[in-house]
Parts: structure tokens; C-alpha cells; sequence
DNA sequence: CGGACAACCTGGTTGC
DNA sequence: TGCAACCAGGTTGTCC
């Protein structure tokens, strides 16, 4: 209980995965396009991961804003110059526009100022959030990003696909689940909101699945996911939309956090361990 | 190559 | 009361 009571209080509590990052970016393509980037102050230069901070600032300054969609827990934003701007929040990473003349939060660690006196606002406690900056036709410097798993709500995320791939794992579900090479997008929330809801439990072996099992997980995926997109995320704390307002899908968390509560389907209280090195959160009776 | 795990960070909470 | 230890987690880097 010391957790659940801990993290209701804690600022850390925002842990940005596909639906929250869906989020920012869908809000981002609606107010971003048009607009022109002045440059950039950055006040924390480990936010800067490529290239370096000088030419991060110089290159950026004078950009188009064109477009901005989401690759995986990145945000991409398209410039006119045919450059790419990706951006990772990791943990405790927020976007929001604001005035120029708005206060600043204590852990704001870059600013970009736009055009009409607004700027684009990086709020990041941890420091973990990553920004690059790619020319036109550079790829990205991570190899991690090449070998990213296919989206989950679009047509190449299978039945046949998730088996083949888990077909191929060693381990738990939890931590093959949790590997965007996989599939991209999960995190620990949503990992374990989906094995509640496919009503498998986290320590089982990939390859003991039965096809009906995989069938009802690749479901269980999407329709999480889906929801937490049509609630705009989950909110634990300080998580907000660019607008700084909160996801809801908190209200719809089945075992997540959850220790002791009673099982939304069967009344038995959700326990929790550690799997995969993550805290992990199922029902003893209706996950096996 | 895959899997396990430390490191990166902060701040609220715990324990001495 | 004070303060060090602990903990959470996405990703990278290191080690086996």
C-alpha cells in the first residue's frame, strides 16, 4: 500500500506512453502548422541529443512548421526545410504552448519561441526527455529506431504478426511486451491494463500461448489503447495535454496501481510484483 | 544474439 | 528533527 499511497502525491507519477503521446501530438498538428520557430533557448543541455546545442539552435531558428504526428512513443514534427524535429519525453517530459509571458515552470528545459509572442514550452522534471534535430534525409543516430515493432492501431499490427513474435521470445509477457521492438508504443501502464483485459497473467512464457490467447491479446491491445487515446491519456499528477489539461483514462485503470483494490471482475484483490524489473499489477484469479 | 541489470535523474517517503 | 537510503520507470549501455 506504501506505493499506491506515495504515488497519489508524487510528481513522477506521468509516464507518457503511445495514448498520451498520441495526444500531444494530435494537439500539436492542430495549433503547430503555419507557424514559424524563432529559435531556441535551452536551459538544460542534456535535453539536446542531436546535433549539438549550437547548431540544435542555429538551425532550428527561421524553420516552417509543416506537420506533426507520432512514431512510437516520438513525436515527429515535419519542417518546411524537409529537416525532422523528434522529440522523446521518456518520463516526466510535457509539452504546452503558451504566451511568451507566462510563467515558467522551475523545470522548464527549453523553450522555443514561435511567431505571435507564443512558445513551444519542454517541462521536464527528470531530465530524461530527448530532443533531435535530423537535416532533410538524415535518419536518426539511435539504432533502436530502425528496429522499432509496428504501430498497434494501424493494419500491420496482426494476429499473425504478434505470434510470430512472441513465438520468438524468451522470458515473460511482461517484458516481451514491454520491448518496442515488438510492438511499439506500450509502456508499463497499458502492458499491464492489456494482460488484465486478455486475462493473461504477466509471468507466463510467450511461447505458451495458445492461439486463442494470442488472439485475445492482440485485442486486448488495441481496445486499451484505443480507449486511453478517446480519453486523452492517463494522469496519475502533473501529465497534461498541451492545452495543460488532464488525460481521464486514470477512471478506467483496471490493475494498474491498483494493490488491494478489488478486481473489477471477480472482487479479488489485485496484487503486485516486480516483473521484467517493472512494478507489476494482475489479478491472481483471472489472469493465468 | 538475447536477456539481465546498472545508469541516468528528481523529489516524496521511509527508516534509523 | 535530520538526513541518508530507497524507489518509480523509458531507454541506452554494459556485461555475460
Amino acid at each position: 500500500m506504501r506505493t499506491l499511497r506515495s504515488c497519489a502525491k508524487q510528481g513522477w507519477c506521468e509516464l507518457p506512453e503511445l495514448p498520451e503521446v498520441e495526444t500531444v501530438a494530435s494537439e500539436l498538428n492542430e495549433r503547430l502548422p503555419g507557424r514559424a520557430i524563432l529559435g531556441a533557448e535551452i536551459l538544460w543541455p542534456g535535453t539536446i541529443a542531436h546535433p549539438s546545442q549550437e547548431r540544435f539552435a542555429s538551425q532550428i531558428g527561421g524553420e516552417r512548421i509543416e506537420q506533426v504526428g507520432r512514431r512510437a512513443k516520438y513525436i515527429v514534427v515535419w519542417l518546411g526545410s524537409g529537416a525532422r524535429l523528434l522529440i522523446h519525453l521518456r518520463m516526466t517530459g510535457g509539452l504546452t504552448l503558451e504566451p511568451a509571458t507566462a510563467p515558467r515552470s522551475a523545470h522548464l528545459r527549453l523553450a522555443i519561441p514561435l511567431d505571435c509572442h507564443e512558445e513551444l514550452r519542454f517541462t521536464d522534471m527528470r531530465k530524461f526527455g530527448r530532443f533531435y534535430l535530423l537535416a532533410p534525409g538524415e535518419e536518426m543516430p539511435l539504432p533502436s529506431f530502425a528496429t522499432l515493432g509496428p504501430e498497434p492501431l494501424e493494419d500491420g499490427f496482426t494476429v499473425t504478426v504478434l505470434a510470430e513474435r512472441l513465438a520468438a521470445r524468451r522470458g515473460t509477457l511482461k517484458a516481451a511486451l514491454l520491448d518496442q521492438r515488438l510492438v511499439a508504443g506500450l509502456g508499463n501502464i497499458y502492458v499491464d491494463e492489456a494482460l488484465f483485459h486478455a486475462g493473461l497473467h504477466p509471468c507466463r512464457a510467450p511461447q505458451s500461448l495458445r492461439p486463442e490467447e494470442i488472439a485475445a491479446l492482440h485485442g486486448a491491445i488495441i481496445i486499451v489503447l484505443r480507449r486511453a487515446v478517446g480519453a486523452k491519456g492517463t494522469t496519475f499528477s502533473d501529465y497534461r495535454t498541451t492545452w495543460g489539461r488532464t488525460g481521464a483514462y486514470q477512471e478506467e485503470l483496471s490493475v494498474f496501481r491498483k494493490q488491494g483494490v478489488p478486481c473489477p471482475r471477480c472482487g479479488t484483490p489485485i496484487d503486485r510484483g516486480v516483473v521484467a524489473g517493472r512494478g507489476t499489477h494482475w489479478c491472481p484469479a483471472c489472469q493465468r
